[in-house]
Order: C-alpha cells, then structure tokens, then sequence
DNA sequence: ACTAACATTGTAATCATTACAAACTGGAAA
DNA sequence: TTTCCAGTTTGTAATGATTACAATGTTAGT
C-alpha cells in the first residue's frame, strides 16, 4: 500500500494522518511478525532519532481504537500487534519466539463463539513447538 | 476434596505439601473466579499475617508446572489462574470485569489446532459483554 | 536429634506501560 | 499569509505486576 493511501485510509476514520503514525502503520503493515511496541520503536528511531517510545504507545492505541490494529491476546511478557485483523489464530513457538498465524475456518471460528454473551473479541491461541523447533528437539 | 487427599496429589507429583501451597491450591479449588495472584494473596493473608506475596507467586509456578493449574491467557493487566485444567475457554466481561468459563466441545477444540504444530498450551479467548451487562447495556 | 535440601519471607530490583507537562505542528479562519 | 488552537509528540517521572535475592525457617530421611 502507498504511503498516501494509508493516509488516506486515516483521514477517513478522524485519525491525523502524522508521520509517526504513518510510520508506525507502516511498519506493521510490513513487518507481518506481530511486533512489540519496542521492536516497532527500535526499527523507527533508525529513520528519525527524536523519535519517542511513548508515541508508538500512542500511535498504537490510536490504530488499535480504529480497528485497524489488533491487540494480541498471549501470555508473553510484552504486548504484540497485527495489521491483519481479519480472523485467524496465533501460534507462538517456545523455542524460537516467532509468533506465526493460523489460518481457522470461519464457521469454525462462528461455533466457537458462546451464545448470550456479546463478543467483541476473540482470540485463538496456541503456544508449543512450530513445525521447525519441533522436528529439531525430536518433537 | 479433602485437604489431606490435596496433599497427597501434591506428594504424588514429587511437590511438597506445604501449608502456603495447599492454602493457594484449595483457594483456587473453592474459587473458580479465575483470581490473580494478589486476589489468592489478599485471601491468604486474613488467616495467616505472615503469608507473602512471594510465597503465592512461587506456589502458583510451582502448581502451574505440575499441570495442576493452569495461567491463563488473557489481556488483563493481571495474569489468572484456573485450578480447572480440562480443556475449555474463557470470557471476559469487560463492563463487570467478571472472568466466565465457557464451555467447548472437544472435537471443535481439536480441529481447531494446526497440522504440524507441537501444541503444548491452548486457549481460546473471548472478551466484550456478558448477558447481564450486554442486557443491561443494550447490547 | 542432625543435617542438607527445600520453602518461605521481606525487600529491592526489573521492566513494560502509562501519566504528565512542556514544546511542537498543521490546518482552519481571518 | 498570518494567527491561533486543538491535537500531537516528546522526555521524564511514576506505576504496578512480577521477579531476584539473601536471610531465615522448615521438613524428611538418616
């Protein structure tokens, strides 16, 4: 996607399209590895050194309001983002750390869901082995 | 269950029973409002003044890696445990905060799970309103 | 009863995230 | 174009759950 579609793509939902949003969106659009808010900084300040970790924090919470940005659900130390907000699941590996999607039916994902309750999120996940670190440990 | 049959479970598995450990897995047993460490902490200490915040902390690890409770995944502030281990997911209420089981079916649980994957931890999370609150809300 | 391994306790450190206030920016109104 | 102001960014300080650590206490097996 082009820097001024994104912008676009902002403006259009109230959001200021800023550089450092820009930014931000940009990168997780990108970088489709689920980030931290610190890998996001550190990859930032490289192109402009004043730069804030706070405004990433900022920026994500403004994307995240947008349903442009979703907030993942695991129990890691650190928060992580993805552009992709369309549903699927996550895998994260023990062993390696990368945190991988997981493609899920739809109306398996549907079936899932408890009646009565109003869902406004929902989050499959698993953590264990990917394929890789699993072959290399003997499974 | 008995205390002592609750000590004996934590024999068998190589952990000893101490006092504080059974305190924080008997509270777990009673209370299946998935609490949080400083909620278990808050409970212990009334009956015990010497109870530490360390001790619940270390008790719940220890429980945890004996796969007698489990820590769930959930984008609290806070982490949560569940003394309930059999496979089932959660809901999180985000107007009265309250943490509900939901239950689901064991083959859809098991389709859900990716080919090739090692799954060691699975959780399936939904968040937004309960019925009481989505009804008093409106929906 | 002795002792060595294991547990508990309280305090201090850690670290991701948030609060806050000052400086900055960009677009609308004149 | 200039002015102005609401919204943004920035850096630092605070927060708060969790962990590290070291001293003290306890238990189980000899």
């Amino acid at each position: 996607m082009q820097y001024q579609e994104i912008a676009k793509m902002l403006s259009s939902r109230g959001i200021r399209p800023t550089q450092q949003r820009l930014a931000v969106y940009d990168y997780l659009l990108q970088h489709r590895t689920h980030p931290s808010a610190d890998t996001i900084y550190g990859a930032l300040i490289e192109q402009n050194p004043t730069f804030s970790r706070t405004t990433v924090y900022n920026s994500l919470h403004t994307l995240v309001q947008a349903a442009l940005v979703k907030e993942l659900t695991m129990d890691t130390e650190e928060r992580h983002y993805d552009a992709d907000i369309r549903p699927h699941g996550h895998f994260h590996c023990r062993q390696c750390g990368e945190i991988a999607d997981i493609r899920l039916d739809g109306d398996l994902l549907q079936a899932l869901r408890p009646a009565g309750y109003t869902v406004q999120e929902q989050e499959v996940y698993f953590s264990g082995l990917c394929p890789a670190c699993g072959e290399a440990t003997g499974k």
